[in-house]
This record gives C-alpha cells, structure tokens and sequence, in this order.
DNA sequence: ACCGCAATTGTGGAATACCGCAAATCGGAT
DNA sequence: ATCCGATTTGCGGTATTCCACAATTGCGGT
C-alpha cells in the first residue's frame, strides 16, 4: 500500500521550504513540486493522501491544474492556498470538489490538521473504491450469460421464470446461478443484492 | 404536494421589491421575508423550494439563520447572497451545506437560474426523503420479533438457522418471515434486501 | 372477566432451490 | 486438427421454502 503523503505545489521556493520544514517536523510524510506541470507529468493514479495547491503560479495556474486533475479522475482531496483569492473563485472550486480553500497567510498548525483530515478522507474513499474495486473484478469474470441470468436473480425471480424468460431449462439457470454465487463469492441471493445495491449507490 | 417557493430573506425593502418583481414576471413562486426570525418562526418543515438568505441582516444574521435551519434538520438548499462576504465566510457556509455563495451585485437571472437548480436539488431530496419515508413506515408495522427475524434472513441465514438462533421452531419463523414480507410489501428476500440496503445508504 | 394482538407450534403437502455426476454442442484459439 | 471454455441439458436425490388450516399461550387494555 502506497504511503499517505502531501503534494505541495507551489512556485514561491521560500514558501516550500518553510512548508517541508513544517510537515516534517511533525512527522507528516510530503513531496514538493515547484508547478503544476512538474506535478501533473509525474502523478500516479496510486498516489494516496492529498495536494496543497497553490492558485497563482508561474505557468498553469492552480486552478487549471485541478481541472486536468478531475478529467483524470484523481480522487485526491485538493486543499487551495491562495494570496489573492476571492469568493467566487473559492465557492467554484468547493462546487467543482475541492476538500478546502485557504487564504494566505494562514497558520501552519491549520494547515497541518486540514492536511490530516485530507488524508482521513482520501483513506476512506480509498478504502470505498478498493471494495468497489473487488466487486467490480468479480463481476469481470462472470460470463455474459451469467450475468444475464444474474440480474433476472437480483429481480427476485425463480429460476423457473428465469428459464422461461431466457428459453432455456432450468437445470441450465441453476448451473448458471451456482456460478454465480461462486464467482461472486457469496452464498445466498440475498448477499449478491446487497453486494451489488452498495456498489450502485 | 406542496409547491416549491423561494424564500427570500433579505432586510432591505428595496431588494425584496426588486426580486420579487423579477420572479414574478418569471412565473417563480417566491415568498419575501424582511428577516430571519420572521421566517423561522414561519418556517415548516414540508416546505419546499429553497431559501435565498442575505447574510448581513438586522438581528440574526444569515448564517445564524443557517446554523438554525440546520439545528431543525431543514434540507432546503440554501442560497447566501452577500455584499461583503469573505473567502473563509463561503467556505465555511459550503461545507456547511450552502447550496451556493453569490456575492453583490449579482445578475437577477444568475440568481433565477441558481434557484431553479436549488429546487431541482430539493425535488430530488425530497423524493429520496419519501422513498426512505415510504420504508420506515413499514418499518414501522413490524413487531419486534418481526424485525429479529428480518435481520436474520438480511444476513442470508436458513430459517432453521434463525429458529436455532432464536431457540424458536421453524415454524415460527416461517410465520415470521410471511409476515414481514407482507408488511415490507415485497416478494422475496432479495426485494427486501435491496430495499433496506439503499435505505441505510 | 373479556377481547385483540403478538408469539408460538404442529401437520402435511406442493413448489423451489441446490448438488454431484455425466455429457453433448459450439465457437474461438493454438 | 485439437483443445478449451461457454452453454446447454438430464437424472436422481436432498434440503428449503411457502402455504393453508388449526390451535395454544400470554399480555395489556376495556
């Protein structure tokens, strides 16, 4: 399991350094990136804990950096730093996702303690995506068939009707069904439904 | 069904004429309110629609309105209007709850448009809000063995399986389990399943 | 004391689900 | 040509579910 760590991104030097100096004193895992584009040209899909992005920089601004961060379906909870910010500029990155939006200069403790409950919330939807991640691989194997005959299962039909409604024997559906549950890994209907329910909502 | 009407809260006569003229030539139904406390002591909990809330009022000012509106487990969208708010003001209002932040002078159709949204948002809450209404009622109906037993047969479990647990007789569950299938209104464990699992989502 | 509801149990039978064993067909890949 | 996986089906048997009919017990309210 990859590390939880802090991508600070920042073009000010000073501003790094102080921040490294401050994150590693108390022993909190980060990374500094001197822009936007350094950043996005190494991001990992993997990479677990949150980002620190500054707004206004030299190239790609913060903001834009978040938008090619969203089109690439990064998770990662965003925290915005900014000097000059204004409202609609913070109240358009809260809609768009961004877990918070801080205003210069701002405390270091604050900071730290936004960066843990980042990294709190980037663990547990870590955690949602894994479990989505097993039920999807699961699914992956099933055959076309079987999950044809899956859902008719998640409609709450007997494999009579199920057969009736694929033109095929029962004895057939109850192979496919056995499959299923083997695949899928649980033991009863009513654990697929609610496998499957938690996945779709 | 209740029809969904913008609550404009705002101290200042001149704007309530304004906006209220702007919605009524736009065929939205609003409602004005020259200050919080008037509202919340209006207020009802099967309203519907949203609230346009100024936050610098005589007396309690918006976001106390909003921290109260909270308090009373009211989920209408809530639209801050300000001429003054700052960053750390909107961002604390949107991870709140806020619906959205708009600063003045804003564009009356911006603020019609946000209101159409923020009944799309509402009317699609309060459906879920119904769906769930909808099972707790028959929730509800269910003795207290009943929901033993259903909490049993949601983990998959034969009903001899239950009666051990129970130290009842298989007949009895049976009995049980006919009952809350009638009373949950669905035809299979599966239905019933899928039914609570989107409920505790 | 009487009523109504909840909880309980039994009998017996029809309908379903589940399983091991075995096997035929078919299409794609090597 | 051959192999493999997917799909299909049958047989026979066991386990479970579901249901109608019938009945007992106990508790709280009238």
């Amino acid at each position: 399991m990859t590390q939880a760590c802090a991508h600070i991104i920042d073009d000010d030097e000073a501003i790094r350094d102080a921040l490294q100096w401050q994150f590693r004193t108390r022993g909190v895992p980060c990374r500094m990136w001197p822009g936007a584009e350094a950043f996005l040209a190494a991001w990992q899909p993997e990479w677990r804990g949150c980002i620190v992005l500054d707004i206004r920089m030299e190239g790609m601004s913060g903001l834009e950096c978040f938008d090619v961060l969203i089109e690439r379906n990064c998770t990662l909870p965003v925290i915005f730093i900014t000097g000059h910010g204004d409202v609609p500029m913070a109240v358009s990155a809260l809609k768009k996702g961004a877990f918070d939006f801080i205003e210069k200069p701002f405390n270091d403790n604050d900071l730290i303690e936004h960066v843990q409950r980042a990294f709190d919330r980037d663990a547990a939807s870590q955690q949602a995506a894994a479990d989505r991640d097993t039920v999807e691989a699961r699914l992956a194997t099933l055959t076309a068939r079987e999950r044809e005959v899956m859902e008719l299962i998640l409609e709450g039909k007997f494999n009579k009707v199920i057969a009736d409604e694929l033109s095929i024997s029962m004895r057939t559906v109850e192979a496919h069904r056995s499959r299923v549950f083997d695949k899928m890994q649980v033991r009863s209907a009513v654990e697929l439904a609610q496998m499957l329910t938690t996945l779709r909502n």
